[in-house]
DNA sequence: GTGGTCTAGACCACG
DNA sequence: GTGGTCTAGACCACA
């Protein structure tokens, strides 16, 4: 389910902090859903409750979820995130690694095809 | 020249790779040109010679250069990087920070335009 | 009524702490009025007693309300605050937060606004 | 120096980010400077390095330093915070708290002292 | 049972 | 020597 690599170059949390994005971005985790609680986790992947613990911190700190003593984690709604990460510092990324896929040969048809894919599942946000 | 930028949170001899690459990547440095020496480089960019080493190391691993025992570095062909890089790990990295920046409100027009930008750069060959 | 928002940071009791001071402070709970009862709250906000009856007891450490076993809670007369609540701990948040918030550009006039503003609420008693 | 207080109910590693906090915004650290590397300063409290680098971490979140691997972490300039720092939750929080003073007997007078002095310490912020 | 803090101690990545 | 990651295991605060 969560396929970690533990021998990757990054770390297990940011791999962890990496899926849930991708989980909440896609829609599979709505808002307000809990997410699995950290020793439950913990135990599934058996990995270290401190480093689960780690990669939620780190998804809070970046609006994407929010925790509550005693209650658990949930998927926070979108304008969090909005309010958190800069959309300036994530094109300079996408600028960098597009100008080197197209390098290698990564053609504008393919891109297109990708974002339209992506398009695709953010639009059928149910409800927003 | 290089322009370093000491306070990032990606680590100096990540930084110079990168440099490199989009040097190579827009054809300012051409194909079996000469890399400046470890140790010029690492004088004029007053930082330690075993970072420049590391730089170069990674960007042979990537194959963007080869390095000839008593003689130096040098840029290689692009045939090299196709071997040594593979494309699917890059596709699926832009996927990721596609979505994200996406999920962000980023629109198709935007990254088209950053896409034409791109294209430009690499169609024209040299001229800066 | 009382809003109280399950996704914050701080715990649900802390939350309604502040609220009944808000309430107190601003005259809408006068002095010996009766707080309703630990149950029925709980009912009426659908969340645990034990929850209500902490946040109960940390008002009566802080001198803001008094408790009579068997009757009831009540609002306590501001002396009773005055004497539980160290002026100078608060003083030494106040500036700490203030330091920050000009730090960030806040300005003096927004802030003698923002007193001008409480100090309305608290001298015209009640009227809500 | 620090005077931590470690049956506090805020956490050491909280403490210690206000305590940073204050010496930055009233540039007794300045832009650029060192900060007490994680094993030395833990050694110097006797307490574990996890919870300084915690401290850091978090600090570094807040824009008010960064880290560099292998050379330290130093003090960032003040935009770094604006960007990262939310002014309007601290506004909100600087209103709760003046009012609870201003009903527990702070005079606007004393008040407008601590501005004045806050205002003075920011002011002479050498070269900004 | 849930998240949060802290310790002790090991190992890695960087310069 | 510097920051960063991870583990094992303890204890606290909240609902």
């Amino acid at each position: 389910m969560f396929d970690l690599d533990l021998r990757s170059r990054d770390p297990i949390y940011q791999q962890l902090v990496d899926k849930f994005k991708t989980l909440i971005i896609n829609n599979v985790l709505e808002t307000d859903e809990k997410l699995p609680s950290v020793r439950t986790l913990a135990q599934q992947l058996t990995i270290n409750p401190n480093t689960i613990q780690k990669a939620y911190r780190e998804l809070e700190a970046q609006g994407y979820i929010y925790s509550v003593k005693g209650k658990g984690s949930f998927v926070a709604p979108i304008v969090d995130v909005e309010k958190k990460v800069s959309l300036k510092e994530i094109e300079s990324d996408l600028k960098k690694i597009l100008q080197e896929a197209m390098f290698l040969g990564l053609t504008k048809q393919e891109i297109l095809a990708m974002i339209d894919e992506i398009e695709q599942q953010l639009g059928r946000g149910n409800d927003s």
